[in-house]
DNA sequence: GATTATGACATAGCAGCGCTATGTTATGGC
DNA sequence: GCCATAACATAGCGCTGCTATGTCATAATC
């Protein structure tokens, strides 16, 4: 039941219906009161939704393969994450939602260390300076995606000029990290062929 | 009656006070009808905050003076922008909700041609590549800063944070874009020590 | 095996929300 | 002087999330 009710708000979101209490539990037969025993509420089932976006975004990053180039790694990673986002652009924004409850940020913490382990292995790997702080870097290469993706996501900037865009960033990015220019250009261009 | 409506709600929502329809009027003698009859309504109450937030954004913009670097100029701007975000958070949040209207695009087009300018001069004044176009850049530039400072302004990232992170990502774009990268960091770190 | 405690469910109704229909009043043009 | 118009107030609608209360099935206890 907790399951169900969680898809069908997802499913809600995707479809742009509003996601309230009452229109959430017709048809699942259930009454208004699953919502409260289940998740306490209405906030906790937005919560609860936000755990199911990132558990998607979890997935998709897992599928991403791991080949012999780390900085292509890195880019599909952020190909991936926002291929997530474009698919279900309502769940993306439930999920930065400003109502967000910061108890979820382990689920997301778990796909932002993701990012980080791949840094590290870029830079464990030579391909950037000794020096770069994995950390550091992925917030910066997360925050720029995340921005350019919001915005995308909420019409600001057109879908078909996403790609060009991210593309510059993350080479500006990496190479600013100690990648070979060229190098590092080739890689980017090949991870956004491949998503 | 307009105005003091508008910077009610600004008001409150600066105080973290929900701005509801009853609660915005309460004070100001009017009744529920003065959102309708200047409005039209609660989402017109909305944009109307946003292009006030806006036109604020605009006036800290403004207030920046132009100095002879003009790459420190344009880190100057992205100061300014986020000064003002972290100044009114809720505001700023306000401004790009999800349920913005994309109508409000104008007031938010004015700002980012401020930072279209800027860049162009950097590039007319050599400090970038002659390649360089200034509108990609400063999308790049305004989304890498959205997306920091939206991290921030959502709790996500720490305050104190920011300010590394921003000017690591600055430096990255604006020496990809082909700035010399002791010049570009002195110039990134003047621009943020005054602000 | 009967009893009781517990959790999940349904029903009804609360206060609050944005909004609208209707009535009132003040101002400016003819 | 008359009236059209805009701005205001009042009352009430349908909807929201939520809660108080009642029902029922399951499981543990003696």
């Amino acid at each position: 039941m907790r399951t169900r009710l969680v898809e069908r708000a997802a499913r809600m979101l995707a479809d742009r219906e509003p996601v309230t209490l009452r229109a959430l539990v017709e048809g699942t037969g259930a009454s208004t009161m699953a919502v409260y025993t289940h998740f306490g509420g209405m906030p906790g089932l937005w919560s609860a939704v936000r755990q199911e976006g990132f558990t998607r975004l979890a997935a998709r990053l897992a599928a991403v393969p791991r080949t012999a180039d780390p900085v292509h790694d890195l880019v599909a990673l952020g190909v991936a994450y926002a291929r997530n986002a474009l698919d279900a652009p309502e769940l993306y924004r439930a999920m930065f939602d400003a109502r967000a409850d910061l108890a979820d940020a382990p689920a997301a913490d778990a796909t932002f260390d993701r990012l980080v382990d791949a840094v590290a292995r870029a830079r464990d790997e030579g391909r950037l300076a000794a020096t770069t702080d994995p950390r550091a870097l992925a917030t910066q290469y997360w925050a720029a995606g995340h921005g350019l993706v919001s915005l995308v996501v909420q019409g600001v900037l057109p879908a078909d000029g996403l790609a060009p865009l991210a593309t510059g960033t993350a080479v500006a990015l990496l190479t600013a990290a100690g990648d070979d220019p060229g190098r590092c250009r080739a890689s980017v261009q090949r991870a956004w062929a491949a998503g």
